[in-house]
DNA sequence: AGCGTTAGCGCG
DNA sequence: AAAGCGCGCTAACGCT
């Protein structure tokens, strides 16, 4: 391992945001032709005119900045790629785009690291909602620096392909839009340095080639599965809704409109309420001025048929409306995949600031599949793409949950964890109290299985602040609260510092704010949305910290250490508590021991170098490497059956 | 026809 | 008045 190590860029074996100080870089920005908004990964697109300033101690420049540009495709830009090797880092607005680029034009992309100035404003933003639309032209009007040349900016927003413009415009577009990002980049470097944020960036500027490589790739569907899953889908869905039709005269079960009329007006079924005895209503409308009960899975689960027709109809319908969705979310869009494409992938984007506390989302390019929610039931439909290979999942067992248990130094958890205990049997011995003794806590016996499965809803709702519920419910969260008496502690503590200054501020620098809630009548904080503030206070620390540094760099350095062994396994997707690789069967073992070297070890060691935290929760990564994701044969008995 | 909003539901 | 958190996507719906 020490000389896969050795191979690792210097910014990742001595991880240090200082060499952002520096004013040897490269700050580019590329005119491209159109196609899906110039994504590099479609071959159709080419660049059609760069745009850089190398800064003043690049050896390239004389002391003072100096701004190129030059026409022509990413075959023609040499002198750029050599610009960005002499640099100790290039900065950009949007840097994965960049990336993407540069790539194309020959540079070795994962070791050279960036400053993106969009990440910059996601990073100072904190949790704010204006941060996630951190355009250039925000960035620059948030600092009076004025906006962009709007004309030829009108031009592309208008679809005008850059590569249709007049030259002089463009390269006059082109010219001014470097000179304020490079302005921009310049500002925002004082005000990241200056507000303690440097560190939490120069970690997320790791991710972003990472995400960049990753995305480019996409995954891959498995033909024959495919189609054979969605005909079962299909012909399952068709019987259901000849039946539903019978029953209910041909109304949409899927509109929560006319499902509500029938269920509650021509049903008569009484709508159901919650715990509390409150009926479960949505808002408002002209035919229910009190609010349209709910049509949902769990409304109709509450539901008592008398009739066998009613005890029918309350069987099938939520099942029909599940199978329906699945249809039409997964199933539909991977069988047109399959079929319309050569290769079967599917792309998407992944993205890096979006979420209020930093962990990824991702969007699906052409069939809008994204990559953080395939359902489970459909993971082994994907496959590696070259013949006899195998996909691997590496991921972070009850990572929040350990991470909660490290931000509240909670010693309870800590036994817990370091001993084995099992944290669902602690709910079940509560909530299931009866079938928990009875079967002596047994988690095997039929009723102990039961028992456990139903508790796992709630053993960790407490960790972001839930507490009602059934009065067994509630009972839980208080003993729960009792027994993690750190964890409590610390949420207190959140919570009224929140209370006091509106904000939170991490040990890893970033900064949380809630600035804009109020006070309500019973003194408690309320975000302009009308939720409360107190559970989100709960939550952020433990899912930021968690999904927002812990995964990245473990996926980072899988990611690098991968390429240093040279390995001809690649990553293809990551889930926030995890990390998705399509592998050469020789390389198992290997991807075995990287992912559990990058999820604990490292992750120890880059907290404490980078951050001075001393992580004293053990992490514990699963590996599984199949022929399929997550595949198993009791999911090939179910769906593959003929 | 196109837009934004709501309900519902998938993931961690 | 009370409410576990964070996302993206579809269909329905109401509006222009």
């Amino acid at each position: 391992m020490k000389d896969y190590w050795e191979k690792l860029p210097d910014f990742l074996q001595n991880p240090d945001p200082s060499i952002y100080r520096s004013n040897n870089y490269t700050y580019v920005d590329f005119e491209t032709t159109n196609i899906d908004k110039g994504d590099p990964n479609n071959p159709s697109n080419s660049i059609v005119l760069a745009v850089w300033i190398i800064g003043a101690d690049h050896p390239g420049s004389q002391g003072k900045p100096v701004l190129k540009a030059r026409w022509g495709n990413e075959f023609e830009l040499e002198e750029l790629v050599r610009d960005i090797e002499q640099s100790d880092y290039f900065s950009a607005h949007n840097a994965k785009f960049e990336y993407g680029w540069l790539k194309r034009c020959g540079l070795d992309t994962p070791n050279h690291l960036a400053w993106c100035t969009q990440v910059g404003e996601y990073v100072l933003a904190g949790n704010r909602k204006w941060g996630q639309m951190c355009s250039l032209e925000k960035a620059l009007q948030s600092r009076k620096m004025g906006g962009k040349d709007s004309h030829v900016g009108k031009l592309m927003k208008n679809g005008v392909c850059p590569s249709e413009m007049p030259k002089s415009w463009l390269k006059k577009y082109g010219k001014i839009d470097v000179l304020k990002g490079h302005d921009l980049m310049l500002r925002q470097r004082r005000e990241i340095f200056k507000e303690g944020l440097h560190k939490t960036f120069f970690t997320h500027m790791l991710f972003t080639p990472v995400l960049n490589a990753i995305e480019s790739v996409g995954m891959c569907l498995d033909k024959d599965r495919v189609t054979a899953v969605h005909k079962k889908f299909a012909d399952e869905l068709r019987g259901y809704a000849r039946e539903l039709d019978e029953i209910t005269g041909g109304i949409n079960t899927g509109s929560p409109k006319q499902m509500a009329h029938f269920l509650y007006r021509e049903m008569k079924f009484a709508i159901p309420k919650d715990h509390r005895g409150k009926e479960l209503l949505n808002k408002p409308s002209e035919d229910w001025p009190d609010g349209v009960p709910h049509t949902n899975a769990d409304a109709i689960a509450k539901l008592k048929g008398r009739t066998k027709k009613q005890k029918r109809f309350l069987e099938i319908v939520a099942k029909h409306n599940k199978l329906k969705a699945a249809m039409s979310k997964s199933l539909d869009k991977f069988l047109d995949c399959v079929n319309e494409t050569e290769d079967g992938i599917l792309y998407a984007n992944l993205n890096q600031t979006r979420t209020v506390t930093h962990r990824l989302s991702s969007t699906g390019k052409h069939y809008k599949a994204q990559f953080q929610n395939f359902d489970r039931r459909f993971k082994p439909l994907f496959k590696a793409r070259n013949s006899g290979w195998l996909v691997g999942e590496a991921d972070e067992g009850q990572l929040e949950y350990r991470v909660a248990v490290y931000l509240g130094q909670d010693k309870a958890g800590l036994y817990d964890i370091t001993h084995g205990v099992d944290a669902h049997g602690f709910t079940a011995s509560i909530i299931f109290k009866e079938e928990w003794e009875a079967c002596g806590g047994d988690r095997k016996t039929p009723e102990g299985k039961r028992a456990r499965t139903a508790s796992k809803a709630h053993t960790f709702k407490p960790l972001y602040g839930g507490h009602s519920g059934t009065p067994r419910q509630v009972a839980y969260y208080d003993a729960f609260r009792e027994k993690h008496q750190g964890i409590s502690n610390a949420q207190k503590q959140w919570i009224s510092e929140v209370y006091r200054n509106k904000r939170l501020t991490m040990e890893t620098g970033l900064v949380f704010y809630w600035d804009d809630a109020r006070l309500n009548r019973n003194g408690k904080l309320i975000r302009p949305d009308g939720r409360p503030v107190d559970q989100s206070v709960c939550n952020t620390p433990v899912q930021y910290l968690a999904t927002g540094e812990i995964v990245p760099v473990s996926v980072v350095y899988l990611f690098h250490l991968m390429r240093a062994a040279n390995m001809e396994s690649f990553l293809v997707n990551t889930v926030h508590d995890s990390a998705i690789a399509e592998i050469n069967p020789t390389e198992k073992e290997l991807f075995n021991k990287i992912s559990v070297l990058s999820m604990e070890d490292i992750i120890y060691w880059y907290l404490k170098t980078m951050y001075d935290i001393d992580f004293n929760v053990p992490l514990e990564a699963e590996v599984e490497v199949e022929t399929h994701w997550a595949d198993n044969p009791d999911w090939q008995k179910e769906y593959l059956a003929a």
